[in-house]
DNA sequence: TTGACTTATATGTCTAGACATATAATCGTG
DNA sequence: CACGATTATATGTCTAGACATATAAGTCAA
């Protein structure tokens, strides 16, 4: 046995390497800027090879916990700009997840020529054909969200045979559409009439609004506006690091 | 040279493996599922040893873009549960982004034991001193945000001594808490008449509130609640990887 | 003091092997 | 056919080297 521990070591080797580290930095031990010790004093403390600790550090360095310098060493980073991990899976997930009947009602389907108003919701420049689809979503028969979604048929051409009677256009995107990129724009409105009644909501009660452009590979897929009622519906965001 | 390549390979060989799976899946040529080539057909392919093409993998794994199984071989991940990430920067640092001039302003400031109040907020059992702040943020002499927050001193003792007169207790706490972990919760509310006053706007109009709790290694440091006017404020959330 | 050059060193990458281990696939048996 | 035992195989981990490379630190001259 070259290990240099003498009770059983469930994880191998490298693993419990870069958890002894991690458990350091997290603990705040080694706070930021602390230079971890060398490779090859790690390599001594823990009788392994050179490539037994770098892959441990190498892991660290890739999940952003430690930064590598050559010559220099490797350092604890800093605590990243504040970010957060902002859950928001499918509606039906959504739901279901909360332990509630979840409903879903299409309430518009058009497939159009994209407007000047189109081209612009979607960031494209090229005209194109769009369907623009709104639907409801409620839990336990009480209303959830209403959504309005554009999605550019040049991206996916399926879209225009997709029924969306049935099927979420979220839910079918997201099972049709393998890698995306997005981005959120998340803020608070009152209910005007139209949202106060598809929501059954007072006019004037506040409504959580999420705004979701999705892409893939600098390719608009599709752009979605999502209304909750803000006093009923939370976000929750999960945020991990610094 | 024992390369494949015979045009100059800027990258390492590892890089150059890794990034060619990558790219193969974020265009969907392999879709969800799909096998990627065992790891002795990279080394034929390539002409490399079997360690060099295992680093490509397992960072891709690392990374959750693809998925290892023994025997059987390696896979490309469905998209995951959409998850965002939502940077929310200390606030200076937000609005200093904004090319906009911070402005803070302290409104309340009370050391006191614990109130059973401040256990439920703080989501701990024991009773311990607190801290509970209360202070306005503004960009350009205008309200930006006020912010309602509760420090334990039981996890951090310095912040009875520090002096949140001019540094605001967001950024003094990210200078201080080297390492965190933190739950947001997002609604949107209707002001009333105190935040109507603090933020300079209408009585019911739409804010975002932000619950935000913040703890390190099970240990709660700090409770607080942000409320921005919900017309002018936006939250941006950058998302990638399904 | 400053700038240019040199050197030492820690990390970065890679090899050609080895044995361990989980498990899909196959084979036998009741 | 169902089920348990066996086998083949892909990944998981590790070694003891090697050379490459960026750069901190030291050296020396202007």
């Amino acid at each position: 046995m070259s290990l240099a521990t003498d009770a059983a070591d469930q994880p191998t080797l490298y693993k419990r390497i870069r958890a002894d580290i991690e458990k350091r930095i997290l603990t705040g031990e080694w706070p930021p800027g602390h230079r971890i010790p060398f490779e090859h004093e790690l390599v001594a403390r823990y009788g392994c090879s050179r490539m037994t600790v770098n892959k441990a550090l190498s892991e660290l360095a890739q999940a952003d916990l430690i930064e590598r310098r050559r010559r220099a060493g490797s350092f604890v980073r800093r605590p990243q700009h504040q970010s957060a991990v902002l859950k928001i899976a499918d509606m039906r997930a959504e739901i279901t997840a909360l332990g509630r009947a979840y409903g879903y009602e299409l309430t518009g389907r058009k497939l159009r020529a994209a407007t000047a108003a189109d081209r612009d919701r979607l960031g494209v420049k090229k005209a194109g054909k769009v369907v623009a689809i709104t639907c409801r979503h409620s839990a336990d028969n009480v209303p959830f969200a209403i959504e309005d979604r554009l999605i550019d048929l040049s991206s996916v051409p399926d879209a225009a045979a997709a029924d969306f009677s049935r099927e979420p256009p979220g839910s079918w995107l997201l099972h049709h559409v393998p890698w995306t990129e997005a981005e959120h724009t998340i803020s608070a409105i009152v209910a005007d009439d139209r949202a106060a009644e598809a929501l059954d909501i007072a006019v004037g009660a506040p409504c959580l609004v999420i705004d979701r452009y999705t892409w893939r590979s600098a390719r608009t897929i599709t752009a979605v506006r999502l209304l909750y009622p803000g006093d009923s519906h939370r976000l929750v965001a999960r945020f991990k690091g610094g």
